[in-house]
RNA sequence: GGGUAGGUUGAGCAGGUGGUGAGCUCCGCUGACUGUAGAUCAGCCGUCUUCGACUGUGGGGGUUCGAUUCCCUCCCUGCCCA
């Protein structure tokens, strides 16, 4: 039985920065790589031409929703979630996990699971490691993700371990659930930002037989210094082990330097595709928000440097007009936008690794999107 | 011309029948957003020296210690009649 996807990677002599290639069951993902996040089998307002198009080449779906809605097994019976939602690229689902840490108010966390009102219809719902596996199977993913528990960095250490571990416990349990041969598993490294926890659950995740490597429970709230430290703990602790790495939930422009040259391949986040909901459009010269009255009247593109059909075809002016207009084409020609300028920085990205001039575009990126005061290094 | 109902901060309203009208919703301005309960949320939205102060209820006048309120007059708007 051939693996579920493999990885092909090598050093690129920037830290721990690898450039790489996965390789599953719908496509290959030329790494290190950024995933759109498509909830409920839609990254909103854009259909899968529209995700070709802006160059993505693997997208996110979750879980929880899926399984509350439409429900895994109608998503079973129409033909698994590639043709449910004509997408034939890669997909990787996340578990749920996340949703018991974002909806955590409406749950209880339990050793066997998690229990909590659906954020629908507030019907009893539960999530085990089991559980989170058979609906993952169901929908026909290439890539499932363990079922983790998350938790505030801010907690007491001893409740951060006691998630890791609870992580570990679960993470094993989804192992043991797996009955599909064809789709990959990764598991979740936690800890908190706590690096010598990091580094226990490196040790711990990595000893079992997944697919893949991700790194969660980041981007919750913590500073840059504690993500960066967290991440350098992480690169240590995982040496050279083979597999990709998969940063959950990073991110924005500048993160995605630090943690490709702390050996990060994959990335996924709503941050792009959220933030243009809201008006905000990233570009070479940083970000622009075209809410803003100031682009009432202009007649130039929003980034005049970028390809995409917003930026080609519609003005800074209608575009401000779009969306105090409400208008939803506003919605999707941002996303556009913003998906083509952060999966163009991944190319970007992969050049400068390939070439030698990481440092110098890392640099860049960071002069037009520079850090919060009091997070900067 | 007569009658009648009204005139409150950009718009639409609430309130107020002698003692504190800056309250709401839009619109507008700005910010936030990181494994999506998010086309969402937050702050501001009369002026100023903004933890407060001042001004403000169509204009003018009167009564009163005090008027958005009572009286006179004028202007404007809707409706009815002529």
């Amino acid at each position: 039985m051939p693996a579920p996807v493999s990885f092909v990677s090598r050093p690129t002599g920037v830290g721990h920065a690898r450039l790489g290639q996965l390789t599953t069951p719908h496509g290959t993902i030329d790494t290190p790589a950024f995933m759109p996040v498509g909830t409920q089998a839609s990254v909103k307002s854009l259909t899968p031409g529209d995700l070709r198009t802006v160059g993505a080449q693997v997208i996110l779906a979750n879980t929880y929703h899926l399984s509350l809605r439409p429900g895994h097994d109608r998503i079973a019976r129409l033909g698994g979630l590639h043709r449910f939602m004509s997408w034939d690229g890669p997909i990787l689902t996340d578990s749920g996990g996340f949703q018991v840490f974002s909806l955590a108010h409406l749950g209880t966390v339990d050793e066997d699971g998690v229990t909590f009102a659906s954020h629908l219809d507030g019907s009893t719902q539960r999530l085990t490691p089991e559980r989170a596996v058979a609906i993952q199977e169901a929908l026909g993913s290439d890539i499932a993700m363990a079922f983790d528990q998350l938790i505030d960095a801010t907690a007491p250490r001893d409740e951060i371990a006691a998630a890791m571990e609870r992580t570990h416990r679960w993470a094993a349990r989804c192992i043991e659930a797996r009955s599909r041969e064809s789709q990959a598993l990764f598991g979740i490294v936690q800890g908190g930002v706590a690096p010598e926890l990091r580094r226990q659950s490196v040790a711990a995740i990595t000893a079992m037989p997944f697919d893949g490597i991700a790194v969660g429970g980041l981007s919750v709230g913590e500073t840059k210094q504690e993500m960066r430290d967290s991440l350098d703990a992480t690169a240590d602790a995982l040496g050279d082990d083979p597999r990709v790495r998969y940063l959950m939930g990073v991110g924005a422009p500048p993160d995605f330097f630090t943690a490709v040259e702390r050996g990060i391949d994959l990335f996924d986040c709503v941050l792009p595709t959220r933030v243009a909901r809201n008006g905000q459009f990233w570009t070479t010269d940083g970000k622009l928000n075209l809410r803003n009255a100031v682009h009432l009247d202009d007649p130039g593109p929003t980034d005049p440097d970028c390809p995409c059909e917003t930026c080609r075809d519609y003005s800074r002016a209608y575009l401000a007009h779009l969306f105090r207009a409400r208008e939803l084409l506003a919605y999707r020609l941002a996303s556009v936008h913003n998906l083509t300028y952060t999966l163009g920085l991944m190319r970007s990205i992969r050049g400068a690794l390939a070439d030698g001039s990481f440092a110098s575009l890392r640099d860049a990126v960071a002069a037009k999107y520079g850090e919060r005061r009091g997070e900067a290094e």
